[in-house]
DNA sequence: CTTTAATATCGAAGCGGTTCGATATTATAT
DNA sequence: ATATAATATCGAACCGCTTCGATATTAAAG
């Protein structure tokens, strides 16, 4: 059983230097075209892979781009992030990169301790997938390392970003083409950057069609963004005896689920007496009854945009501080009972 | 702003040479208790920690465990593997491993390539979560590197099991206590060895009770174990006009759900009608309706147990197939309409 | 009181790369 | 024709740690 080949033995077959060789590896300095097809092809017949322990330690960088989840989002029913996540891995895997996924409490506080890999300088950047506590920004940030957010925000820092406002501007067009002008919101954690944008732009796209928004069938105020949440807030608006809203738009599918739930339990028809639509295209919108309309977002595209740009910024330190948006689209349903025929 | 203290740093400030100070970051050789003390001291002082690839380079050991789910697994709606894999990077952290993972197709083939680590010679060993195709377990076994299974099994590799004997068991008591004789079985892609094993159980417990098993009321034709499959082999037994079962095991929750869906379309009542009891204890189960009975299988646990086996077979690589089962309990709900005055 | 074994510490080699400065060659500008 | 710059390759130092063999000291055995 043959060692694995080193740089040594390609550069002895090549009759080159182990620097040429280093040089064709890393595509730095200036190598002849012909130098170079005779390294790549040596390193093809002998399948050699540099040694990522040996990179590391020489170039002072791991390789390694370290994504951070909150337990809760990890572990949530839907995979949504760990959707992201699996878009991310995939583009790390061209670029070369390892990802180190850990999971943290929301706060540093909560935390069962901080990711080894701060400590142990073992990454090259990291990436953020959905609301995270402040603390855990303004501690990563200090240690100056790049690093990026995805669904989520803040000051100074690169991310990449749902078209929130997209997204809501359709499902309201599609309520209002549908003939709709009693339509409530309902979404938890109105804290949440994505959940924020979507209301704002439901109010605008109200406003915008001459219709003042009733508050009362706005509800915002629970904790999270759960179907449990949904169920809870639909409630409120639908269990006093006042006019009440023909049409939901739900902040993410979970509670357009716990609406249309609730709804079903007190023996109105979706979509026929309350339309609701969605946000996020979860599969278990697809298994609702009925079928939930929704947004569709691009989970996997946006984990490997976030990959692409962290290698950007690995290797260019300077600080550019950018926010994508990725694109969405309506995704028609039963549950809305527009446009379906 | 100062650099990262290494290894001479510690020994400098402990006047000791950088042997002695590797020996006590290593629990090796001999090192006196005062001295390992003093660099134990030193090293809290200076906050040191060893990097990663200085330590991989010279030991020839990675410090990484690979953890490998197919794309299914991973995303899932459910998140079964996921929370193993979390129960594996929290218990990884305790010794110094970090987690690579990965995702991969059922087989080679259908494999969006083989993972890196692989060629990288990154990963120190392999954890596998959940059914896969034969053909990667005969590639990882060549490669001869620690490989360990979970929810798994295969010949000669050591692998983390759920107790399925004693969950079927639990189940199928259950059920007899509450009178039910007429007991059916749904399970598709009864290959899996968690499935077949409940599968068998169920039976041996009718038997054992006196009951000749009917196989009108088994089901185990389904590819997969979603909630679809469950629904489809529930339509299966409840078509014809024969004689129906009074209950319904269901090899697991997502199956359950499917089961129920299809009995409350046609106008079964759970658990007047057909009492149903589910497998694994996943979320969606609980918001079931009613819902659903189930054995409870420790995720995380299995996460953590799998990662202890492998650092053991790293650091002692002699082969020692051994074969861990999880256990598992009861957790009565309504679906069952028993025991829960 | 030796001899042998266990304990404690150290020096130096080596792991497999990257990178900087030196050197040689070729192309371009003056 | 000569100075200068761009291109091509190389040698050697170095990254931070582990580990092996050597040496020194102390404890146990004969």
């Amino acid at each position: 059983m043959r060692r694995k080949p080193t740089i040594r033995d390609v550069a002895k077959k090549a009759g080159l230097s182990l620097s040429t060789v280093s040089l064709v590896l890393n595509k730095k300095g200036y190598v002849s075209e012909p130098t170079k097809q005779k390294v790549l092809g040596i390193i093809k017949e002998l399948d050699y892979h540099p040694q990522p322990s040996a990179r590391g330690l020489a170039s002072n960088l791991s390789g390694n781009i370290g994504f951070i989840l909150t337990d809760e989002h990890f572990s949530q029913s839907e995979p949504f992030y760990t959707r992201i996540f699996l878009g991310s891995e995939l583009e790390a895997r061209k670029h070369n990169y390892y990802i180190l996924l850990t999971t943290v409490g929301k706060t540093i506080k909560q935390s069962e301790g901080i990711p080894r890999f701060f400590f142990d300088n073992n990454v090259d950047g990291i990436i953020i997938a959905g609301k995270i506590g402040a603390s855990w920004i303004e501690y990563i940030s200090k240690k100056n390392i790049p690093l990026l957010l995805i669904d989520f925000v803040a000051p100074h820092i690169s991310s990449v970003n749902i078209d929130n406002k997209a997204g809501a501007e359709l499902v309201m067009q599609h309520f209002l083409q549908g003939g709709h002008t009693k339509i409530g919101f309902i979404g938890g954690d109105i804290k949440h950057p994505s959940v924020q944008e979507r209301y704002v732009q439901y109010r605008n796209m109200l406003l915008n069609a001459g219709i003042i928004p009733n508050k009362q069938w706005e509800n915002v105020a629970q904790a999270n963004t759960t179907m449990v949440d949904g169920y809870e807030a639909t409630k409120k608006i639908f269990s006093h005896n006042g006019d009440r809203p023909t049409a939901i738009f739900a902040a993410n599918d979970a509670m357009g689920i716990g609406c249309m739930r609730y709804l079903t339990e007190k023996g109105l028809k979706v979509p026929k007496d309350v339309a609701v639509v969605g946000f996020d295209n979860v599969e278990a919108g697809l298994h609702a009854d009925p079928p939930l309309t929704t947004i569709n977002v691009h989970r996997e595209e946006m984990g490997g945009i976030a990959v692409r740009r962290m290698v950007e910024m690995i290797k260019d330190k300077t600080v550019v501080v950018t926010k994508t948006v990725t694109p969405v689209e309506l995704v028609l349903r039963e549950s809305c009972g527009i446009g379906l025929d």
